[in-house]
DNA sequence: TGGATGATGGCCT
DNA sequence: GGCCATCATCCAA
C-alpha cells in the first residue's frame, strides 16, 4: 500500500518576504511537480539567495535583465528555471515586482513518486538522486517547460511540509568568480541531511 | 556572427 | 584535485 500525500501549496503570501527569510523558510517545505507520468516530491533540504542587482553573483546583478533573468523582475513565486552546461535548475523568483531576486534549490530528499524519479535518473545510491540542483530537476521532470509559470498549482508547486530547527548557513557553492559576492553566508541547509549536495 | 562563458555532474587519476 | 561534455545565452565587433 503505497503512503498517500494530500499537498497543499503554500498560497502566494508565503513568498512575500525578504529573500534570505525566504530562502531559509523554504527549508523543509515540500517541491511537488506532476506530469503525465504522474507525480513526484522531495522535502527541500538545501537553498542558495541570489539578491539580484546588488550580488554579483546574481544573473540579474547590474540590472542585467535579459530574456533568461526577465521572470526574476515579476512577482514572487515565479519559476525561473535555466539550463547549465547539460543541466537544468529551478529558482524560486523573491523580492516585489521589479526587484529581480530569487532562491535556488540545491537540494531536496526524496518522498513520494521515488520509481518515478529512479526512472528519470538511475543511480545506484539513493543519496545520489537528488543531492544537487541539476539532479533534483531531472528526477523531478523539471524542465524549460516551467519557466515562468507560478509555485501556487500543479503542475509545479510548493507545499507545506515540516518544521525544521537546525538549519545552518554558510558560503554558496560554485560562484567563485563573482568577487566579494562569494563569500555572502546566503546557502542555507539542514544539518546533517545526506541529501545536501556537499 | 562567433567566441567566451557558466549557480553542474560524472568520470578520471 | 582535474578534465570536459554540451548548449543557451550574452556581448563584442
Amino acid at each position: 500500500m503505497k503512503k498517500h500525500f494530500n499537498f497543499i501549496p503554500l498560497s502566494e503570501t508565503f513568498y512575500e518576504q525578504p529573500t534570505l527569510d525566504l530562502a531559509k523558510q523554504l527549508i523543509g517545505q515540500i517541491l511537488v511537480k506532476v506530469t503525465d507520468e504522474g507525480m513526484s516530491s522531495g522535502i527541500i533540504v538545501e537553498t542558495e539567495a541570489y539578491l539580484g542587482e546588488e550580488d554579483q553573483a546574481a544573473h540579474s546583478f547590474q540590472k542585467r535583465r535579459t530574456k533568461r533573468t526577465e521572470v526574476m523582475y515579476n512577482s514572487p513565486g515565479h519559476v525561473y528555471v535555466y539550463q547549465m552546461h547539460t543541466h537544468h535548475l529551478v529558482n524560486v523568483v523573491s523580492g516585489e515586482k521589479e526587484n529581480p531576486q530569487a532562491v535556488l534549490i540545491r537540494a531536496v530528499e526524496p518522498l513520494s513518486g521515488i520509481d518515478l524519479m529512479i526512472k528519470r535518473r538511475p543511480v545506484e545510491k539513493m543519496t545520489n538522486l537528488t543531492s544537487g540542483p541539476g539532479k533534483l530537476t531531472k528526477a523531478l521532470g523539471i524542465t524549460m517547460e516551467d519557466y515562468g509559470r507560478t509555485f501556487f498549482k500543479p503542475p509545479l508547486f510548493i507545499a507545506k511540509g515540516i518544521k525544521i530547527n537546525n538549519v545552518l548557513e554558510g558560503k554558496r557553492i560554485g560562484i567563485d568568480n563573482s568577487g566579494e559576492a562569494r563569500h555572502y553566508p546566503y546557502r542555507f541547509w539542514i544539518n546533517d541531511n545526506p541529501y545536501v549536495s556537499r
